[in-house]
DNA sequence: CGGCATCCGTGACGATACTG
DNA sequence: CAGTATCGTCACGGATGCCG
C-alpha cells in the first residue's frame, strides 16, 4: 500500500515524504540517543498513541531509517536503532533545533520535559568548546541525566550517566536554554555559578574556558 | 483557538509546532524565491487544496513567518513574503534538502517539476564555486528559469530570469541532480557538455573552474 | 479573475481497551 | 512488554460557490 507523497521531483519534498509525518522526527530525536525499546520510546514521547508509534516504526523501517533488532534470548526484547541513513539527519535536525530554540521562551505548564531533549543544541556548543580535547561529559539537567561523547568521528549522545565521565555539568532548564540559544557562552554561565562543573581533566578545563 | 502542539519543552518540538504541519515547509520553499501571490503559490504547490493553503498562510502570518502585503492600487493584489524569521529557515532547509537529494532517484510519472525547486541545493554549490566573485546567475532547467544572486550577505534566489545576468547555466533534470547530490562537480559537468554556460565575466569563469 | 469560504468524503490521528 | 483492535474526532483533498 503506497504511502502518501507530495509527488514532486524536489529534494525537499522527498525528504518530507519520509520524515514529514507527525512524530517521525521526534522518534528520530529519541533514537539519536541510541537503541531503545518500544515502551521506552512511548514513555519519552508523551502524547503519541500506541498505534501511531507502531505504524511509524514500521514505516521508518521500510524507509531504511531504523532497524528492529531482537536482543539476546535472556532479554527477549526488541530494540529500534537508527541506520546510518537515519543518523545522517543529525546536521539538519541540529539546525532546525537551533531555529526552534529562538522560539523557546517560558516553559508552559503543559510542557513535558526530558533532559536529553537538550542534547542536540548542547552537542555542538560542547564540541566547539572542547576541541581538540576528546572525552565524555555527563549532563545533569532538572532531575534527568544524559551524556555526550566527543571524539573525532563527530559528537554523539546517549541516555543516562556515563560509566566514567571526564566532566560533569549540572544545570537547570533556564541555564540550559541560555546556552542553547547562544545568549550566553558556557564558560560565562559557569563563572556566574549558573552551571556547575565537576572534573579537573583537560576536558573539564576546556569547558571552563581555561 | 489554540493550535495543536506537541507540548514538549524542546527546541526541536517547538520548531515542529510551527513548521511541522503538512505543506508549511513547502510554502516556505516557494517564498524563499521572493514575494508571491496566492494564485501563484497554488500553481507551484500541486496537490494542496485551496482551504489548506489559505489556512496555512494565516497560521504562518500569526507565527511571524510571513507577512501579507497589499500591492500598490493599480495591481490590486496581495503578496505573501517571508519575514527575517522565516528566512532564517534557509540553512536548516538546505541541509534537509541535501539529505533528501540522496533519496531522489528517477522522476516518477506522477512527479511534478518546477525549475526553482532545485535552487536550494544549487545555491550553496554555486556560492562556493563563485567565491569571492559576486553577481547573478540565470539557471535554465527543463523549460523553467530562475536566477541566483550571490553576494556577501548570503546567496538568494528568485523566479524567472534576471535582467542582466553575469552568467547563464543551461541543464536538464539529470544533470541538475548529479550536481545537487554532489556526485559530480559543476566544472566537471560543464567539461562533459552536460551543463552549458554563457557569459565570459569572472563569475562565468569561476563556474567553469578557471 | 484572484482570493478565498463552504461542503463533503476519506483518511490520519488520539484515547482507551484488550491480547499474546 | 509490545503491540493490535476499536472508535470518535479532526485534518486533509477535491469540488464548488461567493464576492470584490
Amino acid at each position: 500500500m503506497p504511502r502518501r507523497s507530495y509527488d514532486q521531483y524536489c529534494p525537499l519534498s522527498r525528504a518530507l515524504d519520509v520524515v514529514g509525518e507527525r512524530w517521525t522526527i521526534l522518534i528520530i530525536r529519541e533514537l539519536l540517543a541510541g537503541p531503545r525499546r518500544y515502551t521506552d520510546l512511548h514513555a519519552d514521547l508523551p502524547g503519541v498513541s500506541t498505534d501511531v508509534l507502531a505504524t511509524r516504526l514500521k514505516e521508518m523501517e521500510q524507509d531504511g531509517l531504523i532497524t528492529r533488532r531482537r536482543l539476546a534470548p535472556p532479554a527477549a526484547a526488541a530494540v529500534y536503532e537508527l541506520t546510518p541513513r537515519g543518523q545522517d539527519l543529525l546536521p539538519a535536525l541540529t539546525l532546525l533545533a537551533d531555529w526552534g530554540a529562538a522560539d523557546l521562551t517560558e516553559r508552559r505548564p503543559t510542557d513535558a520535559l526530558r533532559a536529553h531533549w537538550f542534547a542536540i543544541p548542547l552537542l555542538r556548543q560542547l564540541a566547539e568548546l572542547a576541541a581538540p580535547c576528546e572525552g565524555t561529559v555527563d549532563v545533569q539537567l532538572d532531575g534527568g541525566t544524559f551524556h555526550i561523547v566527543i571524539n573525532g568521528a563527530g559528537p554523539s549522545y546517549a541516555h543516562g550517566p556515563a560509566e566514567d565521565p571526564d566532566a560533569r555539568l549540572t544545570l537547570d532548564a533556564d541555564a540550559c536554554l541560555a546556552v542553547s540559544q547562544g545568549r550566553t557562552a558556557l564558560p560565562e554561565m559557569i563563572k556566574k555559578g549558573r552551571v556547575g562543573v565537576d572534573g579537573d581533566g583537560p576536558l573539564a578545563h576546556a569547558l571552563r574556558g581555561q
